[in-house]
DNA sequence: GATAGGAATTGGACTCTGTCTAATTTCAAA
DNA sequence: TTTGAAATTAGACAGAGTCCAATTCCTATC
């Protein structure tokens, strides 16, 4: 799904059809994360956007983050006691979280069955499930 | 498993058989924890513990659930992106947490089953999995 | 009972992630 | 060209958690 490659024109685009108006900073920031494909913390993404030259202020790297989880373009992912990663992958997958370097990977969520988990309490709704397998270096 | 009530007497025995030295501040923490059966942030047991008067520093506090956590007398909960949850129940069991309202609610884990997962790539071992169902109220 | 020394606790400075605000810049419509 | 809403920005701010050097607490030994 969606384009083998990545361009900031597709993802103007992509963007666009989320109801977020494309700027150059969203755009390079968009751009960080899918040409990527890999979990991000905002202090990276601010990083990778601003290595060639000054191109986005950290108030703008955390605005449009939260504005592309409203907007469905990615999800956070909270593992690290002390960061959020955001991941560009909106399809329910699951992930394996190295605990000593850190390192996210995804698990393909089609394979995997859940049965038995209870019913919800009565008020709330489901707005989904994280499955996160905590690894370690043997 | 464990008494049905807890008691500072029998936490300070909690306490020695997992290698902790039973002081007088870190039975107080533990027995905030076990007493409620419920999972706390650090700041919430620290305001318990001081509650009738000043027991424990913030230092200690944290100390001190760190200590709990290393020797296994009880688990962290990633589930909130501001702050960690301590969790005096150490089975292996799975959340509910109500992103609105913060509330965290166990599911029991003997009757879940879960099929599909794949090979861990090599080198690594898994130290435990978490499952957290999130929801908001309808 | 005194003494000594390691373990535990402490206040407070510090770091880091993330938010907020008021000022400025951008941009498209009129 | 003018105008105003949307977006960006610097930097102040807040909250969770860590660190450190100083103090206090315990316990073993004399
Ligand atoms: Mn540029
Ligand atoms: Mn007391
Ligand atoms: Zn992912
Ligand atoms: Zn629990």
């Amino acid at each position: 799904m969606d384009p083998v490659q990545y361009t900031r024109d597709n993802l103007a685009d992509k963007l666009r059809q989320h109801g977020v108006n494309p700027t150059h900073q969203r755009i390079e920031i968009a751009y960080a994360l899918f040409s990527r494909q890999s979990h991000l913390s905002a202090d990276q993404v601010m990083a990778i956007v601003n290595e060639k030259h000054s191109e986005t202020s950290k108030a703008t790297v955390y605005n449009t983050l939260n504005l592309f989880r409203q907007k469905k373009l990615v999800r956070e992912v909270i593992v690290d006691p002390t960061k959020v990663f955001y991941d560009p992958n909106t399809e329910p997958h699951y992930h394996i979280y190295n605990v000593e370097s850190g390192e996210l990977t995804d698990i393909d969520a089609s394979a995997v069955q859940i049965s038995g988990l209870p019913e919800l309490p009565g008020g709330v709704v489901a707005e989904g499930m994280d499955v996160v397998i905590r690894v370690r270096p043997e």
